[in-house]
DNA sequence: GTGAAAGCGCTAACAC
DNA sequence: GTGTTAGCGCTTTCAC
């Protein structure tokens, strides 16, 4: 593994390295014959340009980083793929990264991001402060969160209607079933999952309810977490006629715990989610859920991302919301 | 956005970089009031460690890459999963990179890797060809690739019994619903495919029967690929009485499409996938499948990658093979 | 149209 | 235990 570089190049074609680097960047003409020697010898060679060493000298990576606490969580490889697809018109490159959730995780990415000089970061955690962010905007890495946005600083974000969502949902299950309507959400720290409880008491608060906290269970937002949710629901002495659940994942787990108890869906209990991933139609019966659009919300973070990037925006932070409305199917 | 050097904190501090560059390395002793005053210093200035620059200096990145075909096929996030966390633990990060089985993408992101001197890829595509990965690895890239073996270059393989898993699914289907047996295979670029196309035919074979090219169609590896693929058979002549689908996303699509016309599975047609995705469990009826093991399939490629990377091993391509068996369900 | 030379921020001989 | 110094491979100003 020789390592070939541009002044191998040069010496060989009898020119100097500032040619050879003129020839690959384009950024001042060359003599057509010099070009097609430089070239030849290139490959000849098999010289390949040093990005460490560029990036190094220019000071940018055209690199940036998504950030996501679940990749198997059908919903974020659709956003990232929503993001990447902007990005990469926008020549820049993507590194996709999953925290699985965890606090230290997400702090070693961001880091990372820093150290790593990446000019961009499309972040989405649990844990991480709304200071911690702008800390990494600071160092020089342009910042889009998903989910709320952070006050005065220069960093977009992206969310759904997840509160709105949320009440919707529930109004739903209330106005089809009675009062008797229980929640199932993700890890309350998550910013999503407050969002998505505040929905929910919302929307009883507005049928004259009072939100009882037996009625609201907090689980991961994964499938295991829905069935362990519904068991403690279906456990209750005085179990729920319909539950709202914060994300798809945890609606089919809990369609499934009701399965398995032999409970029929939506005769025994209503099952809505939030999400709206492929899954929910491959189910029976058909998810009822809150349609939320993982590859629009890519879109529109890459191209806050980019914006930022390419030094064309560098205003403060713009937030984009995105409506979240209630799919009907079948099981509510 | 100031751009705080290891000369900045050694001059504030009052001593040389070197020293600066040793506390934080642990390289080599530094006396201890040394150390805190310059790490205070550090915090101070806000000082953030370059690993550009350091990358560029010890030619190594601490980075591999994971590339691809499809980012949205549940198997791929657990299999990439499975190879980060054994990568995470001997301190190396990891970019997961999609494809989506264009050849210009699988191409663009190994050149990625050479250009960005990166430490290892494990690289899954259909289009690149033995010879290209060899490229990777005399550029000085660990590779490992997650499928067929490279004969005589230094590049390992991590595959399932693709071929055996398919015969025996095949087999299985023929036992029990006769010799018109049917195949939905992905695209035919997929080096994946040809080996579950052969396994399908060589099972034919035994039996004592010869391949019709009719009940052989070829589609996309996603839901679509598998709807489109059960139309086509369906709309036949003289259809099938059974179907062996080349993954589970194909096998999902072609249940989807078998129940659009009515049609009972597996009492009018028989269906058999390939992975046991998680999906396959939440379909009714549910999936009979080939048992792939993605995150058995994932940690094998992050051990050997990453015992090249470290430079434990150097010796020729060493090839890894993982059962792939049959599980009984409810679609056939 | 082309070249010389400085320097991006860091590490690691080598010296003391 | 600490410092001097020479690059890693590239781009870009300045000069011709």
């Amino acid at each position: 593994m020789e390592r070939i570089t541009i002044e191998d190049v040069a010496a060989r074609a009898g020119v100097s390295p500032t040619t050879v680097s003129h020839v690959f960047s384009g950024h001042r003409p060359v003599r057509s014959e010099t070009k097609a020697l430089v070239e030849r010898v290139a490959i000849e060679l098999g010289y390949r340009p040093n990005a460490v060493a560029r990036s190094l000298r220019v000071q940018r990576t055209n690199t940036a980083m998504i950030i996501l606490p679940d990749i198997t969580n059908p919903f974020y490889p659709v956003f990232a793929r929503g993001v990447q697809d902007v990005l990469r018109a926008g020549e820049y490159h993507t590194l996709l990264c999953n925290t699985d959730s965890r606090e230290e995780e997400e702090r070693a990415f961001l880091d990372e991001a820093i150290s790593r000089r990446l000019d961009g970061v499309v972040f989405m955690g649990y844990w991480v402060s709304p200071e911690e962010l702008l800390d990494v905007a600071t160092a020089g890495v342009a910042v889009v969160n998903l989910g709320e946005g952070v006050p005065g600083a220069p960093i977009d974000s992206v969310r759904s209607t997840d509160e709105e969502g949320a009440r919707d949902a529930t109004a739903f299950l209330l106005g089809r079933y009675g009062s008797a309507v229980a929640l199932i959400d993700g890890t309350m720290f998550a910013p999503v999952a407050r969002a998505r409880t505040s929905g929910y008491q919302r929307a009883l608060r507005s049928a004259g309810l009072v939100p009882v906290p037996e009625y609201e269970v907090s689980e991961e937002f994964t499938r295991e977490g829905g069935s362990r949710g519904m068991a403690a629901l279906l456990d209750l002495a005085d179990p729920p006629r319909a539950v709202f659940c914060a994300n798809d994942q945890i609606a089919i787990g809990a369609l499934q715990e009701a399965a398995r108890r032999g409970l029929s869906v939506p005769a025994d209990i209503a099952i809505v989610g939030f999400d709206d991933i492929d899954a929910a139609t491959m189910v029976r019966p058909n998810l009822t859920t809150v349609r939320n659009s993982p590859d629009a919300l890519g879109a529109h973070c890459g191209e806050l991302l980019l914006s930022r990037m390419t030094g064309e925006f560098t205003g403060p932070g713009r937030d984009v919301v995105i409506p979240a409305e209630l799919v009907i199917r079948e099981s509510a």
